[in-house]
DNA sequence: CCCGTTTGAGTAAACGTTTACGTTATAAGA
DNA sequence: TCTTATAACGTAAACGTTTACTCAAACGGG
């Protein structure tokens, strides 16, 4: 229509500043206004191998701490023009693994991946995108493979903080419910909750840890269990995760004991969740939703050609709510 | 490598029966074992013009409702091949019109719209994308144009449906808090409050009614007001989204009072939260995972060429929980 | 044994861009 | 005025598939 070549136009859509005069350069702007042309990004993508898109992959968005994350994580593509799949696995390494396999053929410019709760995560999934890919990894320990972009979180230092924010407030006898065997970050918090306990030489009671699943219903039974066999024991309890640590509030209710009069709780994770809910649950954790931010940057800027090898350390705060009372 | 031409190794990817002998098929898979090839789905979508990708477009994902709903498009996603990309647009008319436009670029088979919470709702996106995109608006009402898919809410019947269950229950005076202006839907679910007090001859007091966000914090300053000026002229109180419904509780807690000794509840949407948080909501809703699963059905079905215009209306159900007692 | 039909496989165009390279025109300098 | 440098724009290949069409071989029926 304007008389232009196809290389003409596509240099003054992509903007590029030399190589189309200026007259011809507005010629082509007014027409691809009046026709509401848009060019095709998969054609686009065809010849530049790159697809400006980037794919996340959770266990389940229904979390809320994986919905906080894919909010931060889609916050950053909107910025940068890129567009997000969104992948549930249900914590299946088979699914992932599938799900790795068809981003892959789809082009997508780099993965998210986090954490999964599975017993060995050195699955064929590294090797298959160790290099292929950019991708980084949100609180993954993977034994022997070296990942180029690293995002783990200071679970030990974490739940120190949480047992040490406790004893100053006059606790000494502090429940813990852990998270599952197979997530390498429960064995973490787990160690964070010794430490802090021989940190102030609080003698370790196994009676006072239950396992859980990370999951609300599992904090429940476990608080339960906990209640019935070592009430005594303890004034105070921490949940490794933000869920279990709601479930086991239900149950000290359902035990007509009161928070924090009774008891004193501290949870893991810090969702926006604890601040809702009655009593609002003091909490421990990172910003979740910069960790998704962070995440996705990175990738950017090893998809944008700076590829060096990043290892970030995430340290915790607490933020104090109304679920603890000093005694 | 197998000495046969690009066409025959197309045809035996995509397992089309005939066109290429059983022992060249086998060949050729054997090969592509070996060489791990994949096909590129870039490639793929250039001729056949079919991305197998659709779109989701809400305000937030961090809303368990958004989530929830997210989650069930996944999951239908997966099982027919589709990859799913994720949007948040924050309620923004304008963020909501930049993404359409990207992912029209960007070649998106389908996308599912969901409500926005806007004042004028018949913008100019549904003329971008009425014939050009197959599309599924969930929850939305626009007044003039016709969308070919379509899923609404009972929400008046939803809510009638709480109104009785709470006077069956022997309430007579019923706080009802209200979502926002700009949304229809909390405008229907407003009338479902009146006319099911209609139903039962209990007259309309403006006084027990007050104007939330649908939001957490609102839920909470609206219990707070209500509490603060009617707390006698009213025994149960129904939220009409669940986060404001949650907010409310905790105004009722901090009034020192007990739910549901003092006051009953119930909320609306019935999501997962309201069965893990103390005391359990009473909440009605649709399943919003099924609802997810409906709406990326309906794209497919018209992505695959049965295009037959539906409105799908979704009726309500309550879940009885701990929330309300019989007075 | 011949001819029509079926089947296996190849050819080449098409999808809509980007980009290296080439060509022409214009401007600047001697 | 003649070169030379620079800017504007066009040409055509390339990206990796799919698919309509073509062709040859094999097959079966009379």
């Amino acid at each position: 229509m304007c008389k232009v070549s196809t290389a003409t136009v596509s240099r003054t859509v992509n903007g590029k500043q030399n190589g189309v005069g200026i007259k011809t350069r507005e010629r082509i702007q007014e027409t691809i206004r009046k026709t509401g042309y848009t060019p095709n990004t998969i054609a686009r993508s065809m010849v530049t191998r790159r697809t400006n898109t980037i794919a996340l992959i959770v266990p389940d968005i229904c979390n809320p701490f994986f919905a906080e994350l894919a909010r931060g994580v889609g916050d950053a593509c909107a910025e940068l023009g890129y567009h997000l799949f969104l992948c549930n696995t249900d914590s299946s390494s088979e699914q992932e693994h599938g799900q790795v396999k068809f981003l892959h053929e789809r082009l997508v410019d780099g993965i998210i991946l986090t954490t999964q709760n599975v017993a060995e995560d050195n699955s064929d999934i590294f090797e298959f995108i160790r290099e292929k890919y950019p991708f980084v990894t949100i609180e993954r320990y993977i034994s022997g493979i070296s990942v180029p972009l690293q995002i783990t979180i200071d679970n030990k230092g974490g739940i120190r903080k949480a047992v040490s924010y406790l004893i100053e407030k006059g606790h000494r006898r502090i429940a813990f419910i852990r998270g599952p065997k197979e997530a390498a970050n429960a064995q973490m918090r787990f160690e964070g909750y010794k430490e802090g306990l021989a940190l102030h030489n609080i003698p370790y009671d196994s009676a006072l840890v239950a396992l859980g699943d990370y999951k609300t219903r599992s904090g429940y039974s476990c608080a339960a269990q906990l209640l019935k066999k070592n009430r005594e024991k303890f004034t105070a309890l921490i949940g490794s995760s933000d869920l279990m640590t709601v479930g086991a509030c239900n149950a000290i209710f359902d035990h007509k004991l009161q928070i924090p009069q009774d008891i004193s709780i501290v949870g893991f994770d810090n969702i926006p969740l604890t601040g809702m809910i009655y009593p609002r649950i003091t909490s421990v954790g990172v910003s979740i939703n910069q960790l998704g931010r962070l995440a996705a940057e990175m990738l950017f800027n090893w998809i944008l050609g700076n590829k060096e090898k990043k290892h970030i350390f995430m340290p915790c705060e607490l933020t104090e709510r109304e679920s603890v009372r000093s005694i």
